[in-house]
DNA sequence: GTCTATAGCGAGATAGAC
DNA sequence: GTCTATCTCGCTATAGAC
């Protein structure tokens, strides 16, 4: 294969890398992974991003900025985010679970506690008021968290045994009351 | 230190590395660490365990049978499991912890999943009757699952910040229509 | 910028004396 | 049963030729 220019083989190795993390998890992917799946050598890959753990931080990345999820009229609101947890699929799905499975490493942990405080906890402050919104809040990220972690980090494939439908609408069901009541 | 019996070096072994196991996880933990916090050497951990991933599978268990959480009328049952979780303590809360951190093992993903069918779902299942029971079952253990979650693996502190009560009640009745109504 | 070769480390696991 | 010494392997990261 040609020699590629410099920002593409760093563009290969960040979506090799952003694929591997996401499919096998930090500890059990190499540096000599990364580099063979972006047809480039391990020396590159430190060289383009100093370290294993820095490439990780620079490639898990969960951002729901792009997903017009929080834009919804509130009586949408807890639909939208269930739906969102079922249908949510690689490389996302993947990201949150490496992320999880690292959490070891302190940096780790604190990415993903940053994702969970940024990405559903704070969006869903900005819609609630009053007293307890707070609570409320944390409350209804806790409940789609555990959707998350019920479906992809357990892997509770019976969840779905129902059908798509009926386990967004069930748990909506239990979401709803939290958001839209005091 | 006068030298152990094996009976009891087995023993400091177990207790040693449930403890390490649980504080640090898997991967951080090391098959010499466990050895010097029991006062002996990395191969007597090797020979009486076979690998460190069988000294981790031995040790991180998991059981509620212990706990008489189940035997609680329908009712109370809410309100008990949640109760069982927000007070959950070392070194049951890092058990679950480094299971989920150590996922990436093929066998000890099979672990946590086991646990969750056979710790939540299962004794929920044995409660609920009627249509939709299964589903009703595997929504309440991701509810509870979720609370663990929020609590001890991403680390959400605030959500005490209203009080150990106040998040127990709020919670209880997220999880109550669950199990009580059709 | 790129790649070959390897340094340096730490891990899990083992051999064999006592 | 116990422990010292070591083996072997895999990893990240680096040095240096091109």
């Amino acid at each position: 294969m040609a020699r590629r220019p410099s920002a593409l083989t760093r563009e290969a190795i960040v979506d090799a890398a952003t694929a591997l993390f996401a499919e096998r998890g930090y500890a059990a992917t190499g540096v000599r992974d990364i580099a063979a799946a972006a047809s480039t050598d391990p020396a590159l890959v430190i060289r383009h991003f100093g370290s294993k753990e820095l490439l990780f931080l620079d490639t898990m990345r969960f951002s729901l900025q792009e997903h017009p999820i929080f834009d919804a009229p509130l009586e949408a609101l807890p639909h939208r985010l269930v739906e969102f947890v079922v249908d949510l699929e690689e490389p996302q799905r993947g990201v949150v679970v490496a992320l999880v499975g690292a959490r070891s490493e302190p940096a780790i942990a604190e990415r993903l506690h940053e994702i969970h405080e940024q990405d559903f906890v704070a969006p869903l402050l900005d819609r609630l008021h009053g007293e307890g919104a707070e609570l409320r809040a944390r409350l209804a990220a806790v409940l789609v968290a555990g959707l998350i972690y019920g479906l992809w980090v357990v892997g509770d494939e019976r969840l779905l045994a129902a059908g798509r439908d009926e386990l967004v609408d069930r748990y909506t069901a239990l979401l709803r009351p939290l958001l839209l009541s005091t």
